[in-house]
DNA sequence: GCAAAAGTGTTCGGAGTACACCCATGT
DNA sequence: ACATGGGTGTACTCCGAACACTTTTGC
């Protein structure tokens, strides 16, 4: 894998990853601690969070480096991942504190570097994180403050991005363990869209769609009657998605 | 505008502009003659076709560019463009007659450049089209065959972004004059669904947009029943669109 | 008068929306 | 027994889909 060739980074594009979880009630991002010490004395200059990101290797496709950063964060492969937009306005790293901080690293802060951003979206249960030896960890999406470089921007981006997709495509269940209730997916839906839904209008909607497969098992353990769980089979989908032909007013 | 600074270009971003047009009866697209000969004897060694595109300049925004290079090519600004990808695969600018290319013109074949995919949508009429002293003309898209680079790829993930938008908001009259028929729009969405639409129920559906404004003028010079005019109201439009919260099994 | 495209209405089925109560389980 | 979320049906309206004939103009 790793030889001389593959080795060398491209300083001049980046991927940066906005990871979203789901925890049964928030929908979260994932952020890396971003602290700047003075050196000797170890004075904290200041303090915020970043998106995970990093430059590509010259030789790497862009999709394999947002797994390999995806890989490197979580240990995992095949998560849910998709390209959404390009960052590249002239000044989206020139803001004090991350010039301070590209002077820190150890690079120019007046090179341009463009970033290609993805969204992933994984079951938050049983991942351990780990990010070049800092901290990370999740964030409900709305008690986000302000964030290193433009990833702000890059995170509404995303957001909105995952709202289109969702209306579109199923990628809900992406975000839930591989056997889910239906008042999960029904949440999952909620707090994406920002809105809240009738459940008997929602189930109604979910039996139309074949490719949701109720098993011959229930939620064990809860303290009201367990609800049935179902699993997701692409295959179905793929087999029965239909050509939307449908414009909207 | 042009100083010192703005005149450096950035070698390793270029964008791609993908030109949608439509001439009352096929979607087509701009493309750049891409000729190379031998110097001495004028000989043809390959003739294919390009997008339009482009290197950036460091201190410019990737929309600017892509406005560039869309004013350079018609004299045109205010023309509708989107964003829709970005083409970063290591080797993408590696086929035989694309290295030869580079080489001609004086680049490094092997140096990697990643592009940023752009539509723009203009309506046919009137635009004189000028490229760098090079060849530029419609095609029809369903008559395009081999294409240089990855211009094949571009194009093809540029339709399916038109698509999409397409179905979800109202950009079709982009391709019209300024005052169309709603046969003329009918088509518009015909020819870039690749489907044909009832007129009736295509009326009926059309009768909701708010934003269509009917004209007191009509068609002249036809050899039938003249119709009627519409104009496009954005105002209108971005009073009334709805927030779509509805998703699709 | 003929060719060409404009313009128009009805019926049917499917989907969205609004809305309230009983059920199964753990404590 | 009580708290908790699971699970269900009906009425209304709107929209999509299928489908054929008359009208107005230029030639």
């Amino acid at each position: 894998m790793a030889n001389i060739v593959t080795n060398i980074i491209n300083p001049h594009i980046s991927v940066d990853c906005v990871i979203f979880g789901f925890d049964d009630d928030n929908l979260n991002i994932l952020l890396v601690d971003r602290t700047l010490k003075e050196k000797k004395t170890d004075h904290i200059i200041f303090n915020d969070f970043t998106l995970t990101g990093n430059h590509i290797y010259e030789k790497e496709d862009l999709n394999d480096a947002a797994h390999r950063i995806l890989y490197d964060l979580t240990g995992l492969k095949n998560i849910y991942l998709e390209q959404f937009s390009v960052f590249a306005h002239p000044e989206r790293l020139s803001k004090p504190n991350d010039k301070l901080w590209l002077i820190n690293q150890g690079k120019d802060p007046e090179s341009r570097i463009i970033s290609v951003g993805y969204f992933a979206l994984i079951a938050t249960n049983n991942v351990t994180l780990e990010w070049k030896g800092r901290n990370v960890d999740w964030f409900p999406i709305n008690k986000i403050k302000e964030l290193a470089f433009d990833h702000n921007q890059i995170l509404n981006s995303a957001l909105k991005a995952l709202q289109t997709k969702l209306l579109n495509e199923p990628i809900g269940f992406e975000l839930l363990p591989e056997k889910f209730t239906l008042s999960q997916l029904q949440k999952v839906y909620e707090v994406i869209l920002g809105t809240s839904l009738d459940k008997r209008n929602f189930r109604k909607k979910v039996s139309r769609m074949k490719y949701l497969i109720p098993l011959n098992e229930k939620q064990k353990g809860v303290a009201h009657k367990p609800a049935q769980l179902f699993v997701f089979s692409r295959e179905i989908y793929e087999k029965t998605k239909r050509n939307v032909f449908d414009f909207s007013i």
